[in-house]
DNA sequence: TCCGCCAATGTAAACGTTTCAAACCTTCAT
DNA sequence: ATGAAGGTTTGAAACGTTTACATTGGCGGA
């Protein structure tokens, strides 16, 4: 009835004293197992729960993690941050989640709500890890953070990634070697994500290796859906594109479905690469090539280094985890200047 | 160089007391201009931010509310998430979110931690969500809460769903007008989910108003992508089976994979039905017919409904969304007997 | 018998806020 | 000059923990 049963209650009820109490909770080996049992049968009969907020008040440390990522629509973050949340939960972790909608004002707002909350720690997927102001603050204050996708040029800061521009290079070879000469990259706004630029830079490389000139580049919202514009001007403009590498494998799936609204099929008349290596990319027809990083996997080893630099075990360095290439269906043999002529 | 300043810093530095900054803070229309600058300034200086900790510690409501959903590898969920987190961070409100796993374990440990936290209410999506003691110990503590997703029996407590038995009628019937007369369903385990049940139970109906006896169902789990072997019986049994319901899209989409997989191809050999409406399935081939929730805003609903039952505003009560079928392909006419030799 | 030691427990002071009640200071009417 | 009124400000007590330090009592050895 009356408000919430406090340590204090549980001392009187067990005819101990708080610090007792305490120690039954934090400490247990450190009681006899008699005052043990008796506690513990207060705290069950009070229906007692400690106030974790009494807790961090006192402690150092807070036993919680903040987390920023982009948007968890799109499933390449989703996964990561499952990974997150499920051995910060086996470790007794809290995780605070926001999501800063690729907005860099976004992210300071919640970086700076979750230092209000006095979080251990932090892992980061910004807009742009460079000359951020994010980034300067949280050394400054020296709060512990992991960066998780971005791949920063410094190279004092953890951060957990795959080789982006190798992954943008690897896909779009994987391309080349199957005859394509005219190509094209769909990329998120760089301003929005670095990766983006990153994955643009390695599919440039790419080109430059083979001796391709020209390299075509269309910029579009992270969350579009609808690539069927920006994609008309390159598949049938002086191009004539036969190619299509795409910065996310959400926006390569958005764009097999804006070749199909040209009446152009995939991988017959177009092909398309994407990179991420999300799940649903390898049900759907044709299979989605992709190069894939293992993104759970990620989500966990930035934890596990967050955990490593709060306990000042660990000195922040960057990690490059491995992609691969899937076996896909989405690309195919480049067949000639009369592509475009679908198999209608 | 030492520990973060606090308030009495602030205080000492401004010449002022701790209450009168507590009070620019909280009131700052209750505080002279003048004096709400200097404060202000010195917090500047100081770098000052304030200890969330504290505050919750002293106040009745903590201002923050947790999540507990199956899982975030399922976009249905994760998109309701981003629904909830946008709002409540528009709010000031923090977010400590969950995910259980489809585990009724997890779902408690998660609720107790959640609990210790002192969150002023829950956004739940339940394993099942009559006789949950989950459930029980929210309504015996008097924890404000709601339920999505989930359809619970009980009328007195808060919910935000679409009609699952309806929606699962409304994709089958389209399917049984489209000439099927003999379909199954591929539905998560029941166990792991009462929406599970409950579409089954549409699915059933349907069924039954077309006078078709034959109620094929497989149980798979819920993170189940290949479909290959569980689906092999009904294709190709002596149901053969033309019309596939799947209680899920991620289901759907897999179960559209698996019938590839066999040689048969959707619509044309079987036609492949979801719900959900996640946004991947109308960008697949074929686009994949759904009945589709506004999952983004059953996630904000279940924030402003909850919002409402913590200030004492609202009384427990359900709220069932309209869903919709979406136009997708991945439903067709029905063949005849032959439509198992592919169109190859 | 006395001393010292150790294990078990207790006391009380933090941690950083909020907030009630009291104190202070002007101003203004009497 | 005095007092009431009212706008500002302050002192101090919480909130529920943790923990350094003090206390207690029992026991074995000298």
């Amino acid at each position: 009835m009356s408000s919430k049963p406090t340590m204090r209650d549980v001392a009187r009820k067990s005819g101990l004293s708080i610090a007792t109490v305490s120690r039954v909770i934090n400490f247990p080996d450190q009681v006899p197992a008699e005052t043990a049992k008796v506690v513990t049968a207060a705290m069950a009969y009070l229906n007692y729960r400690p106030n974790i907020n009494g807790r961090r008040l006192k402690m150092t440390h807070t036993r919680t993690v903040g987390v920023v990522v982009p948007t968890l629509a799109n499933p390449v973050f989703a996964t990561a941050v499952q990974g997150i949340e499920q051995d910060a939960n086996a470790k007794g972790l809290t995780v605070l989640l926001t999501s800063s909608n690729y907005d860099p004002e976004r992210e300071m707002g919640a970086v700076s709500a979750l230092l209000n909350n006095r979080v251990d720690g932090l892992i980061l997927t910004l807009a742009n890890a460079d000359n951020n102001p994010v980034v300067d603050l949280l050394l400054a204050e020296n709060i512990p953070f992991v960066l998780l996708f971005n791949q920063p040029s410094r190279a004092d800061i953890a951060a957990i990634s795959v080789d982006n521009a190798q992954s943008a290079y690897d896909i779009t070879t994987a391309m080349i070697a199957k005859g394509h000469r005219s190509l094209a990259m769909v990329a998120g706004h760089f301003e929005s994500s670095d990766r983006s630029r990153q994955r643009y830079d390695g599919f440039c490389r790419a080109l430059d290796d083979a001796g391709i000139p020209k390299k075509n580049l269309v910029q579009v919202r992270f969350d579009e859906a609808d690539l069927v514009g920006p994609l008309g001007a390159l598949l049938y403009g002086p191009e004539k594109v036969t190619g299509v590498v795409c910065s996310t494998d959400m926006l390569a799936i958005a764009a097999m479905n804006a070749c199909r609204a040209h009446g152009l099929s995939v991988p017959e008349d177009v092909s398309v690469g994407g990179i991420d290596g999300i799940s649903v990319g390898g049900l759907i027809t044709p299979k989605l090539c992709s190069a894939v990083q293992p993104t759970q996997e990620m989500g966990r080893q930035a934890l596990a280094f967050l955990r490593g630099l709060i306990k000042g075990q660990a000195n922040p360095q960057s990690l490059l985890l491995p992609h691969h290439l899937s076996a896909g269906e989405s690309i195919g043999s480049y067949r000639g200047t009369d592509q475009h002529c679908s198999s209608t």
